[in-house]
DNA sequence: GTCTATATAATGATAGAC
DNA sequence: GTCTATCATTATATAGAC
């Protein structure tokens, strides 16, 4: 494991500076972090980190590089189910890990480099696997799209450290705690568990909906399947 | 319905400004784009720009105030349920909404405004009062909690708008399709009405394992919740 | 309302001393 | 490896003509 937390003074001036700009990207963003901010955090000049990094783009990339070893566990071809396990190691342990999480939910969002896809295809191949493996062992049901399942099983559990502060904040704090986490696990995997309607009437209604009318632009994707039978068109 | 689709023509210059800085803020996030471009796609100077909307920053409060008006139908203090609505109506329409959608994820993810709080508690809001009628209603189960169902109903709902060119390509394409919309309902659908698991076993062993260890840090919160007793701590 | 020209500040990156 | 000093570029914003 990748030391964030040691003393800024255990680590070379190279590693002290990476760890600024991973806090400081993650925090507020690439785009919105000079080369300098990083510098002032690192306690460095400015020429210093182009130095070490060549650039800033190079200095990202580095960071890119880090958070995702630090995460996948360095040997990222070999994706296994270290995702889903390391999410959950990072998300328990959210205190130490916000820099890293941050840079994450960054990385994720931010579609400027060819790093964030490679992050996401280990995720969604991580979680491929798992409904593989779970299906085959009957814990998880048989798929009606397993693609568009894996997909979006992905996205929902990827979303927490996306939405960290809009969650925080409708659980009625400032930033994504341990104890919301706790509190949280059970709801989550009620719904995974056992849905979150009564019955099947609203799935039935969406399948006779889409026989109905086959085309294109025909259809709804939103989790509430409200009917409104005439969707404004053009 | 405000006119993102009409002949630029049609517009007066300030509104062609607006919806340039839209699409541009939308597709590369406000730290990446300038005056400069904002004033290039619409065609006029750069001085034009700050000379309507006062400096850039006043720019995205005028998208912002544009985009959500747009969205929640600009008397966004009664939230009722339009925003769930609005949201089926642009995602199955999502080839014309493409640029308003893009500026909604925009404003969920860059943190940088109030305006960002304020349309996230307006679909929280929304979520929770569609969540509170159905309950009722006897179409969905009873909360183990309902705030902390409704705010990740309320993520999971924005994802795909968040995630759209991740979600695309796991389903094969470049950006979110009417198709891969279409193709989703149904799976996500049996995902909030049967749930993924086949029976409670992973619920039971959970709530065990909450009840036997109730301090903070001792809990998981993602998805997949296979149990690793022992997790690494400090 | 719209422009050209420009002021002023901040940025990423370089040169060269130590 | 690390610094100071500085360059070249780009950014937002202003002044003032039309």
């Amino acid at each position: 494991m990748l030391n964030m937390r040691s003393d800024p003074e255990d680590l070379t001036t190279k590693a002290r500076i990476r760890d600024a700009a991973v806090e400081l990207f993650g925090r507020d963003g690439f785009g919105r972090i000079s080369v300098r901010s990083i510098a002032e955090q690192a306690q460095v000049s400015p020429a210093l980190v182009i130095h070490h990094f060549a650039s800033k783009e190079g200095l990202r990339a580095a960071c890119d590089e880090y958070v995702v070893d630090a995460f996948l566990g360095r040997k990222n071809d070999l994706i296994g189910e270290n995702a889903s396990t390391a999410m959950q190691t990072w998300l328990a342990d959210i205190e130490q890990f916000r820099p890293l999480i941050d840079y994450l939910a960054r990385m994720l969002t931010d579609n400027t480099t060819t790093a964030s896809d490679h992050l996401f295809d280990a995720l969604l191949a991580a979680t491929t696997a798992m409904l593989d493996e779970q299906i085959a062992a009957g814990v998880v049901r048989e798929s009606l799209d397993l693609p568009v399942t894996a997909a979006y099983v992905t996205v929902y559990g990827v979303v927490p450290l996306i939405m960290q502060r809009q969650l925080a904040r409708a659980l009625g704090g400032e930033q994504l705690s341990p104890e919301m986490i706790r509190r949280s696990t059970l709801p989550i995997l009620d719904l995974y568990t056992n849905g979150l309607y009564t019955d099947e009437r609203l799935l039935e209604a969406a399948r006779n909906a889409l026989e109905r009318t086959s085309g294109p632009n025909s259809d709804r994707g939103m989790n509430d399947p409200n009917q409104d039978p005439d969707p404004p068109r053009q």
